[in-house]
DNA sequence: TTTAAATAAGATAAATATATCCGAATTAAA
DNA sequence: TTTAATTCGGATATATTTATCTTATTTAAA
């Protein structure tokens, strides 16, 4: 479904949410440590996040990565996932057909489509700010 | 979604089997034609399909692949995808969790599980016969 | 029995994804 | 101004996926 680098990335996210939520910056090492990642591999993956505007970076003694309060909820999983995996699981398809319309279907157009849709539908709908306070209230686990 | 490797299986059955139904043997080469995929890589992965009893081969002159006219119909996309690409997209957890269940969910678990089930109900009950005949008739294609 | 056409199998190569390492630049505080 | 903590960027390493090549084996028909 989504990359490795993806998953790290939408745990990261709701790790850096939630802590920017209680006002703290963090650094990769505790992000690896909270989602249970590769620390060199994750600082990379928040470099995009950085470059992407979706995350905040602050270099130096007590710097580290945050989010934006107002901007928690602003920031759905499509977004993520564009950033990290691009628009493939957007609009690519099913069998990865180079053209992919409506008058050249694949042959698992017809079924594929609407879980497409409501895949969309779920990345575009869920935000962070959600997923940050499921973690908080122990409703859902960033590691096993 | 799906591995390369597990888009070119499914293309390569849909086409042997429409192929058997019309009484047809086909080599890696044409079925590589048809599907646009690279000779040698499909004949590798016509050879798993074979191992796994989803396919039929005949060596020597006259020989080549085909799917048992009968079987056709039995043969869901979910076999297919699951000798390719394993279990899972069948029971693999949305963020990768290694440990994965209700009781421990992972933060996208509750709006991914419908989807998930969705698409495990399709992949369930497409199969080949029908797949097929889509092209056959062309309401589809397998390839640009 | 010979030949040509075909799959099977194993070795290898290229491309991509995942992961690590190191030095440079930045910054807040002592 | 020095130091320690931090991100940034580039180079490198490893693993996996995708793709190719080469040789052996099988088989139907001439
Ligand atoms: S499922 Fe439809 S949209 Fe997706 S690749 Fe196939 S034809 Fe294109
Ligand atoms: S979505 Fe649910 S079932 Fe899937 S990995 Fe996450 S917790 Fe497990």
């Amino acid at each position: 479904m989504f990359s490795k680098a993806c998953e790290y990335a939408i745990k990261a996210c709701i790790f850096v949410a939630k802590s920017s939520m209680q006002n703290n910056r963090v650094t990769p090492k505790q992000i690896a440590e909270e989602i249970n990642s590769p620390v060199a591999f994750t600082a990379k993956i928040m470099q995009e996040l950085v470059k992407s505007d979706l995350v905040d970076s602050y270099r130096g003694a007590y710097g580290g990565f945050e989010i934006d309060k107002a901007k928690i909820d602003q920031i759905s999983l499509s977004k993520i996932v564009k950033v990290i995996d691009g628009e493939k699981l957007y609009d690519g398809c099913g069998l990865g057909l180079d053209v992919c319309n409506e008058n050249h279907p694949c042959p698992v157009h017809y079924q594929y489509k609407t879980i497409r849709e409501d895949l969309k539908q779920l990345l575009d709908s869920t935000n962070l700010k959600q997923l940050a306070l499921g973690i908080e209230n122990g409703l859902s686990y960033l590691k096993t």
